[in-house]
Order: structure tokens, then C-alpha cells, then sequence
DNA sequence: TGTTATTATCGTAAATTTACGATAAACTAT
DNA sequence: ATAGTTTATCGTAAATTTACGATAATAACA
């Protein structure tokens, strides 16, 4: 990236959805998000224990969860225990839906 | 990055659903597919008219849509109409849409 | 042949991402 | 207080991404 003033116009929509996707963008963060939806809720450890990458590494990318609010975490000392946050993954699937649903004419060449 | 050796044991769909959410992990990228949506094909000329941004730009993020299979691009010299890649559209729609279905219990905490 | 129009590619610089080990922080339990 | 457990943060290096202008490539047309 360049320092270019040239400001782009997204929409609101078009702005959550690229965050969205952009969380999703790396296997790691894929997996992670799985474990998730199929055990409910898991401790940092019990994903680290699973995933062969460095619990600094790991913690790394739930922080990009977290951030991108796919993800909350519950302090359960000395644990934190991690789920899916609710409204935002229901969000995202609505956003992906309508993105992949709106095509009238998308195929029409 | 840093040369591990390490492999971590991806498996396809969460290795695909990662590829096309990295393709759409830049507002722009998503703006370009909302184009093509609406208006069934466009030439890169159209893209690049109604986005501030070097031409270059603009094609090089065409050439990320198109290696994530999300767009195809036809030749009609001297330009290029883009449109969106039935298949792997659909492939794309269907990954997203089990990903954010299958939590029976995500929300249980 | 040369010119024009359109798009891709090259070379680049800055920003960001990704991974690691080491260390700090937070809270329990002894 | 001290020690132990778990997780986040720091510092880092390498890789990748993003943006640009300049240039090359391609094919029609004069």
C-alpha cells in the first residue's frame, strides 16, 4: 500500500463483508471457528493441544476472531473459554447469503 | 512466516472455504463481484471507470478474483469481459452456507 | 506498417500478515 | 509470599499484500 489520498466509497455492507471474509481468509482461523461450532465452547489450551502451531501463534489468530467479531471469550480463571459470538456470526451468514444469493443476471454470458 | 517445518493437517473444505474468503477479504474485490452481479458481464475499462484506482490495481485484483476460480474472463480484443464463474460460485455459496449452518450447539455458553 | 485502444505484467515501495520464542500478566492454590 | 497454570503481549523476521507508474502485449484499424 501507498499512501494515496484517493478515498474509495464502499458501502457499510461492503466493508463488513470483506472484514468478515477477511477473518475467514486463513485455514488456521477456519478450523478454529469449527472446533467451535461443533463442542460449543473450548479453552485456548484445548485448541493449542489440537493444532500443531505455537500457542502464541494461536492466540495470535483468536485475536483476529475476536476482533472481527466472529468470536467472544469468557475469562474462567486462569482459562478463557471461547464461543461463537451469536448476533455476529448470524450477521455474517446473512451477509454471505444475500452476497451469493442477489445474482439476477450474474451467469447471463 | 517463517520456514517450519511444521504441516498442519488442513482438510479440502476448510482449505477452499479459506481460498475464496481471502478473495473476498478486500472491499474492493467485493465491490468488483457486486458489479458483475448487477450487471452481468463488464469489461475492465467499465471496473476501472467506476473505481479510483490505477488500472493496474484493478487488474491485479481481477487476477486474485480469477485464481480464486470466482470470476472467468472472456477475450473480445481489445478487451476483456469478466463474468462470474457459475460453478464456483455456487461451490463458493455452498461451502459458506454449511459453515455457517452446521452449529447445532455453537451458542450453548 | 504504424497507430490506437485496452488490458496484463513488471518493478517498486510501504503496509500488513504470519509465525516463532520469550516474557509478562492474571489468578489459584500451597 | 511463592509457585504453578493458563493466556496474552512483545519483539522479531520472513512472506505476502496492496498500491502505483511505466511498460509490454494484443488485436483491430487506418
Amino acid at each position: 500500500m501507498q499512501r494515496t489520498g484517493k478515498q474509495i466509497d464502499y458501502r457499510d455492507d461492503e466493508l463488513e463483508m470483506a472484514q468478515f471474509a477477511k477473518a475467514l481468509g486463513h485455514p488456521v482461523r477456519v478450523k478454529i471457528l469449527k472446533l467451535l461450532e461443533n463442542q460449543a465452547c473450548c479453552f485456548t489450551g484445548e485448541m493449542t493441544a489440537m493444532i500443531p502451531m505455537a500457542q502464541s501463534t494461536i492466540s495470535q489468530h483468536l485475536k483476529a476472531l475476536h476482533e472481527a467479531g466472529l468470536i467472544q471469550g469468557e475469562i474462567n480463571p486462569p482459562r478463557v473459554k471461547y464461543c461463537i459470538n451469536r448476533d455476529n456470526w448470524e450477521r455474517a451468514r446473512e451477509l454471505f447469503d444475500q452476497f451469493f444469493s442477489d445474482s439476477p443476471n450474474a451467469f447471463s454470458c
